[in-house]
DNA sequence: TACAGTGTTCGATGCCCGTCGACCATAGCA
DNA sequence: TGCTATGGTCGACGGGCATCGAACACTGTA
């Protein structure tokens, strides 16, 4: 095993707390990472082959927050470093958090999403409205 | 209705980015303020009933913030501020997300977290571990 | 009217983090 | 042994945001 290799300290998703998982799903471009490994089988995708908008030293910072986020597994090949989305381990400690950033619509090169949230705008009368208040009319 | 009720202005969750929820949600004094907002009943919590450890003007940005990312309604009775956390729209809009902040441990005053994270460190091998590679033995 | 309680607004400040260029390290190949 | 490709490390820079005190605005009450 090379020196590059041993330097590459991981941490699984259990020892992770929600304020680090926050902080690493809370950057755009690393939630863009982590839809376009979804996207492809694992260990199929090296650091270098990712489209973003940084250069490759801010591109390498991001993919260590995420390791040390539970969030990607990393191998050396060759003079490439394949990676892995840690799907089920991360969505084992965090339920649903990991769906929502692969669901967000994303930045998708050749159009821009028309209303990117949500769907329905409903009134949708909760617990109370807000307005009248105790028996005066 | 009061000049300074007509200012107060609220976002619904429909209407929120991932991104603005995850900012929002992103604050650890912002969690607790919502951790201590679903243990009571809606309508029951002025402002400045929180047990935070920020000045009131802090406090007040934050709940501006999280009114903004449709996390909480606000209505005005007389002096003080009441508030109701929008737990159904909000799930509705991001499923999993509130239920991770309201099932963090936090930090209960009198106590602190032992191990803060997932209770169990198994090992767990998920699609292929990392050593190994190419037929080569 | 005066006062106390509640909450907002307004600058100012400090810090964290995303970003970069430059340099270095390693792997593979000619 | 060079050359290229991939990627990490280092220091520096800048912007955004959490934080604060002070001043202001509003409500209810003495």
């Amino acid at each position: 095993m090379s020196a590059r290799t041993r330097s590459l300290t991981h941490t699984h998703p259990t020892e992770v707390s929600l304020q680090d998982a926050l902080d690493a799903v809370g950057d755009p471009v690393r939630r863009a990472i982590l839809r376009e490994l979804a996207a492809a089988p694992d260990w199929t995708r090296a650091c270098g082959t990712f489209d973003l908008p940084v250069s490759k030293a801010t591109r390498s910072h991001h993919f260590t927050v995420l390791r040390g986020a539970g969030l990607v597994e990393q191998r050396d090949e060759g003079a490439r470093r394949l990676n892995r989305l840690r799907r089920p381990e991360f969505d084992r400690r965090f339920p649903g958090l990991l769906d929502l950033v692969l669901a967000e619509p994303g930045t998708e090169p050749g159009r821009e999403p028309a209303t990117e949230p949500g769907t329905e705008p409903a009134p949708e009368p909760a617990t109370e409205p807000a307005p009248a208040r105790d028996g005066s009319p």
